[in-house]
DNA sequence: CCGGATCCTTAAGGATACTG
DNA sequence: CAGTATCCTTAAGGATCCGG
């Protein structure tokens, strides 16, 4: 199938191109937000929207709706809703979408699994940068 | 003892909440050009500045510059400096950092797999987005 | 060759108010 | 409940020039 691309690396696809679909399907899924979205849904259970505005700490009304109308585009998430009173809307992961939200669970387990490790490289750099700039107390 | 929650939920580690650190770490790795970087020096290699800044299309030196710094800053990146003139300057991962990257490489290659599914699912969600906005030949 | 330092643009994201 | 609509802040990112 034509993707309108004829490239030679990774039968016609390269993400590292600036113009190649895959850099815009990265570009969607590069994000603080998208990642948490398919994290939370990848068990397969449909989630409301509130009950996931409260799973994800911090994020606001109008992201949290872009985020999701984002992941929607890409076929990524399946938006249902129920013409009750008040009005219930579902979100589940289509298949595609599960398959990536296992993917990005895979680097938030490895996150839990080695902030130990991260915290104490950030410190040691932070150190080393602070004391590059402040030679500290000179006593030689 | 399994309570039924999460593991992710255990020990304050939960990258769902707003100040767990490994939020700040998905914080890090959630951007396009961190992925990429990942993505090039998986294979162990180590790259040079000008090498990576030609392979990842359309990055800026100071954006590039930004995203090593803070993947070293996490213990995912070692930066050596060769004192030659010119001066030589190899990038390449770290243990830490070859694991996140093999997790990254999966999803970049999921989205070369995917791609044209992806595109097809962009087309439908823009057609009805276009038709629901514009009804078409009005007849009033 | 590898950046540091500036200036500038703009788009993501937050806060708030309102509605079917 | 599940959004839409606005206004506003700010920080990411791009463009340029310069220097070790």
């Amino acid at each position: 199938m034509d993707t309108g691309f004829d490239l030679r690396e990774h039968g016609g696809v390269d993400v590292f191109l600036r113009d190649c679909p895959t850099r815009a399907v990265l570009e969607v899924i590069a994000s603080k937000w998208t990642m948490l979205v398919l994290v939370a849904l990848e068990d397969g259970r449909p989630m409301r929207f509130t009950e996931l505005r409260r799973r994800l700490d911090g994020v606001t009304q109008k992201v949290l709706t872009a985020t999701l109308r984002s992941l929607e585009r890409e076929g990524l998430l399946a938006r249902e809703v129920y013409p009750t009173v008040p009005p219930r809307v579902e979100y589940r992961l289509t298949v595609l979408g599960r398959e990536v939200g296992a993917l990005i669970q895979h680097i938030t387990d490895w996150s839990q699994a080695n902030i130990d490790t991260i915290r104490a490289a950030r410190r040691q750099f932070d150190e080393r940068a602070a004391e590059s700039q402040d030679p500290g107390p000179v006593r030689r």
